[in-house]
DNA sequence: CTTGACCCTATACCTAGGTATATAGTTTAT
DNA sequence: ATAAACTATATACCTAGGTATAGGGTCAAG
């Protein structure tokens, strides 16, 4: 049970020495003990919790959602299904997200068919569809 | 060629008045001349103009690649191929987003479909990945 | 001639997720 | 014993795209 300073948390989490601070001020990590000269000691699976929350964010979370999601994990009566939901409702905003960029492709990808990769831009297909509203 | 004021140029792009100042500080729209006691007159066609930014942004573009396509516009050496390709990075950035996106969601789908949706935590799969770097 | 709806500038604030800088104390190795 | 490497706090800065607020002038109608 030996602890570790802020510095190895944060390389082992690979993570910099400010984003541990900063997510102990977001209240995402626990503010730990400190030896007498006010440096911050860990227990070693600070580490773990440090890497949940880098992976939470790959996986579309945002801090604010992963600091709900830390809180429903302690809490005793957060039942699997709490959390199946949380997950689910990320995916159906994932889609969102993917629907609009490929709404925009498809837009861009229209004119970019249409356009002759030549010539003088004043029938350029690409500034006009920007110029007129659908 | 009766000029609007900026009240009349926001409420015809449905943008907020200090929307436009700011697009004015920004470089997205020319400084107006100005009456006698200060106030900003466009020529009515200024409409179109943040009309266009407006339709950028929602093609994916960003402020300053707007402010880079406006240059472009009015650059006489522009050619339709130089906005074509301008085009073409976009959308191959908007598939690498999608890409992306669709990583995460098919990582959440997965233990969604694992979930019980019932149950105590200490097996929930969800918390498991989130735990576990892959 | 005053009231309300405009307009002006300058500055600060907001979200999101950090990063940088200044200043100072602590530990460790040589 | 001193220098390197670490830690502490507080504060400011960054991108992106605005929005809000304070403290004023201006213009048209009644």
């Amino acid at each position: 049970m030996k602890k570790i300073n802020i510095g190895e948390l944060a390389k082992g989490a690979d993570v910099g020495v400010q984003t541990i601070r900063y997510y102990e001020r977001r209240g995402l990590i626990p503010k730990p003990r400190r030896t007498d000269s006010g440096y911050r000691q860990y227990p070693p699976d600070t580490v773990a919790r440090v890497k949940f929350i880098k992976r939470a964010q790959e996986l579309g979370f945002s801090l604010k959602e992963i600091t709900e999601l830390i809180s429903l994990k302690s809490e005793e009566t957060t039942d699997c299904g709490d959390i199946k939901s949380v997950a689910e409702s990320k995916i159906s905003e994932i889609e969102n997200k993917i629907r609009t960029l490929r709404e925009m492709k498809k837009a861009l990808t229209k004119v970019v068919e249409i356009c002759p990769g030549q010539g003088p831009l004043t029938d350029c297909p690409i500034l006009e569809i920007m110029e007129t509203k659908e």
